[in-house]
DNA sequence: CCGGGCGGTGAATCGGCCC
DNA sequence: CGGGCCGATTCACCGCCCG
């Protein structure tokens, strides 16, 4: 395990989850994450030779890094997806939460997963976006939704104090991102505050570390685990501007993705 | 096959819906349809003494009459719905869509019969509801979220004029229902846009007849098949106050759900 | 006719108790 | 000890009623 980049109250760890969760001695109070989702061309083989910037790529927006773990066929990611929430969920204290993000395509294989992978699946939260930050179907239902798994380790009983959270989130994918599939911060702001202040969230996925960010807004400690070098550092970058107080998606932030 | 009440452009079946597609020589455009969603207890097999009444009533609202069919578990939810789905294809377009309610609980038994009825699964849309007309989950994710399964008959091939339907519908739970899980009309009246002026909309499950008032507003035809005698009484009822340009649910028309 | 206040409601869930 | 039945719980919104 390398050693970890931190703060006050916040880590980021450079390491493939699955292997770091194998060491993590710590418990934590709620999972919140966003893995890859492996959507599209599942069942049909024909993943093999895209990446991401040709697969999700269409205007002339600029490139950014291909993540790694997205080509996966939609039985092995459920597979996969099982052995981490299931050491995740291990490493989650009794009544801990599960928050994850997937689109429509992956939703029944994820929620077989967390089950799969011991969680109590309890319900499903919307991530609604606006009109124009989607794709319309032709003779058909628009596109302009993701989904939130919502599971506990084992029962829930909520604090008499603990807040209802809002079942569907009304949110455009944010501006000048440096991850492809940055999470809006103010869904993030929302979901930790399901655990209470104090408590800690981990995300196995933390990508540009949106959560984190969150997290560490509301009070809330964060442990995160990145495979790549360079996305890790941007998550890094990105929670010491929170610290600072400073905007968090600053050009610098932006080009330590390229540094690593 | 009892020979069915019928009206302009309409024709309601008292039939077990699976029987009656064997019989059913037609062709229709689109399927939609809100059938028994079976959840509450799933994997628990506590389900077999409750009835819908004890299962959704809580408040001191008038009892509505109990549905059949709301108490298979999850196996057999998944295998009979591939069943009815599969006959209902036959009798569909190439082309033609389905839209299939179904709760979080029962999503991806829902997807996979879908898909193992030969539809092809394009994507989900959301019924929320407003905060007031569902339930919080304390220390949770709000549940004021129903979904909407879409599906083609083989290829997806819209006409150019063919609208995009919203991927999230906002509308609170109809007023003075006459069906315990009555669905809004304002919804299915976006929902049988999906085909054309003129085509037929078929529902296997048409309960007090809701999509076919609003496939008649709205110019197409309609074919409900409803396996309770006293509910397909008050479906024609509806339908034909509809015919009239009346209000659909009127005192009579829910009267006519216990005379049967 | 408009605005504010108030009571009713909800495609459950959970703990506890009884048999 | 296990299974099933009973009843308390939850809160923002909807819509009616009254001023």
């Amino acid at each position: 395990m390398n050693s970890p980049v931190s703060g006050n109250g916040w880590e980021v760890h450079i390491a493939d989850c699955l292997l770091w969760l194998e060491r993590f001695p710590g418990v934590v109070d709620a999972v919140i994450t966003d893995p890859p989702y492996s959507s599209g061309g599942a069942m049909r083989g024909d993943r093999t030779n895209q990446n991401v910037n040709t697969k999700y790529r269409t205007s002339g927006a600029p490139a950014l890094p291909d993540f790694t773990g997205d080509n996966r066929d939609q039985r092995s990611f459920a597979h996969w997806c099982a052995l981490w929430l299931a050491s995740a969920r291990i490493r989650t204290r009794t009544g801990g939460h599960l928050l994850m993000f997937t689109d429509w395509r992956q939703l029944p294989s994820a929620t077989d997963a967390v089950q799969a992978g011991g969680w109590v699946w309890r319900g499903l939260g919307v991530w609604q976006k606006p009109k124009g930050a989607s794709r319309p179907t032709k003779g058909g239902l628009w596109n302009d939704t993701e989904f939130l798994v919502w599971a506990t380790n084992g029962p829930h009983k909520p604090a008499p104090e603990a807040p209802c959270l809002d079942g569907v989130f009304v949110s455009a994918s944010p501006r000048n991102k440096v991850h492809l599939t940055e999470k809006p911060l103010e869904i993030l702001d929302a979901l930790v505050q399901i655990v209470p202040e104090g408590a800690t969230v981990f995300d196995p996925f933390a990508g540009s570390g949106t959560t984190g960010i969150a997290a560490y807004r509301r009070h809330r400690s964060f442990i995160g685990v990145e495979l790549d070098t360079a996305m890790a550092a941007t998550a890094a970058h990105r929670l010491r501007n929170a610290e600072r107080g400073a905007p968090v998606n600053t050009e610098t932030a932006a080009m330590t993705l390229w540094q690593a």
